[in-house]
DNA sequence: AAGTCACTGCGGCAAAATGCCGCAGTGGAT
DNA sequence: ATCCACTGCGGCATTTTGCCGCAGTGACTT
């Protein structure tokens, strides 16, 4: 049984996330934070994996990672960010981080990377190039997500009229 | 002098870039192939860094990457890919890349990555969250630039009409 | 308890964007 | 010369968007 740290401020998302882990067959320790995290779990404990949140209240997330890193040599860490960029995903990798995959991941695909392969989100995919509307899709989902379901405060950042992402909201996602 | 390898099959690109990198000091040796870049630079040469293009003709690029590593294990190897993602970006470090950028980024941010100082692409960015129109523009020149200037086929991919991308483009983009 | 404030969901309507024709021109390949 | 793919652009019906406004809700204050 693959002991893990669920490390993600997000409450429901993160319960939700470890209710998926568990019933595939994972122990899970939760916490809102790294520092609780570090607290939490004895250092003699076999900790086999971590999945840490970037976007934490105050911390940085990637601040984290060198601690725990110290913390659990061995365990895999995995992070897990909302609004992910190519820089950024670089950055915890050379920090230490062994894989680093978006919030709209499902639980099979965390799974996947906690166990080390990381071929189900690497593999074969040459181009996929999505479409507009299917880009602009995941993007508002993203930026929805992040502004903690706001609407209106999801619109003004996008740029558009409130009443114009409700619509787009309304409306069901491009399939491909 | 830094003695670099450039590898990329957009002649276009390849020599502007060359130009940009000669300029700021280095000495470039251009190929269009990984193959081709192989057997142009006798095993003894001291090759410092390699810029790869992902999306070479035929090639996969990322197979070239085992390759390179081999011939020369010490050089700065930096990917340079003009659609790229999260999942390939890690994929490639992996692999043995150093770095990974966007064909967006500019010549200084290459020489950057080539001169292993990859903070200036991944600092201080904490979350650009870019507007609707702004992701948009930005995807539509890079699918463009990937078909070769072709807006026919830009559309099609996009899953728009042909004359509604010919509008987009006579429009100006948006400023941020 | 009444009041304030931020959000949401929705209707309406003019303005803008889009999809979907078609047509002329151009440059390359046969 | 002929075919073929692409481009630029006009027109037009349809859809989408921006920009109001209004009512309802829940949290928080006075």
């Amino acid at each position: 049984m693959m002991k893990v740290l669920l490390i993600e401020d997000d409450e429901a998302f993160r319960s939700t996330l470890a209710f998926a882990l568990k019933r595939r067959g994972l122990a899970v320790i939760e916490s809102p934070d790294a520092v609780g995290a570090l607290a939490l779990a004895p250092a003699g404990e076999a900790i086999e994996g971590i999945v840490l949140d970037m976007r934490l209240g105050g911390e940085s997330g990637a601040d984290s990672i060198k601690a725990l890193r110290e913390h659990w040599p061995s365990a895999r860490l995995v992070i897990l960010t909302g609004y992910g960029s190519i820089p950024e995903a670089l950055h915890t990798m050379r920090l230490g981080a062994d894989d680093y995959l978006l919030k709209s991941a499902g639980a099979d695909q965390i799974l996947e990377a906690l166990r080390g392969n990381s071929q189900g989100t690497t593999r074969s995919a040459p181009a996929p190039v999505p479409s507009l509307a299917r880009l602009e899709w995941e993007h508002i989902q993203r930026v929805l997500h992040e502004c903690g379901g706001n609407v209106s405060r999801t619109a003004e950042v996008l740029g558009i009229d409130r009443r114009t992402l409700q619509r787009k909201l309304a409306k069901l996602p491009p399939e491909s």
